[in-house]
DNA sequence: TTGTTTGTTCAATTAATCGGAACAATCGAA
DNA sequence: TTCGATTGTTCCGATTAATTGAACAAACAA
């Protein structure tokens, strides 16, 4: 199995959050991780919480970076990856970030 | 005399903001605004609120992406050309997201 | 073992960024 | 007006990063 290594959230940067959170179908991700969240979901494989129409390595690629910059945590379930949102510990280290965004009206 | 365009507060994307937010350099120059803003400030020079040792390409692309992203405003005083944030705005739009931003302890 | 599903890694193309050099705008002084 | 100094911008070549098809890997069921 290969395990997925996720920044510790003292190493999390706000550079990291940031790019990692500019790129539209990153948000997108994120934004259905979120909505999983609030419906009481157990997270999402990739290609349920990704936008529909984009290659499965850029898909992967993408994850790799939110995992990188410390935004979603990954574990596998079966043949699945698992995904969720690291909210509270990102909402404990930048206050009011990710609401602003998520809550945000995209154009 | 060049004029600068800004884009119309309606026509500013999160998309646009986040992507000139998530530069170091440019996250810099907007705490600098920011904070020419907080002691009353008429506005900074591109020099003033750029990190140094950048060369002056350099600042003058970072503004100009600050710029079209609607973050930041730009008239020219003599031979200077002086920026301030566009706060307010960017607040009613985005609520809560350039303080988030601003208030993160960076790396 | 074989086939299916779900992701990852590799490698090549394409796009974006950086920064030196030349150019432009403004102003003060001669 | 003309020259020189100051402050930014634009151009363009070089470096760097993003994208994605194709091959590979991991888990599971039959």
């Amino acid at each position: 199995m290969q395990c997925f290594i996720h920044p510790d959230i003292k190493d999390v940067t706000l550079e990291a959050v940031l790019y990692a959170l500019a790129d539209p179908a990153r948000r997108a991700i994120v934004r259905a991780l979120a909505a999983d969240r609030a419906c009481e979901g157990a997270g999402l494989s990739c290609h349920a919480a990704a936008p529909p129409d984009l290659p499965k390595a850029t898909v992967s690629q993408h994850y790799s970076k939110l995992r990188a910059a410390g935004v979603v945590r990954a574990t596998r379930k079966g043949v699945s990856v698992i995904h969720t949102l690291r909210c509270d510990e990102l909402n404990a280290k930048f206050p009011g970030l990710l609401p602003a965004i998520l809550e945000a009206v995209e154009a």
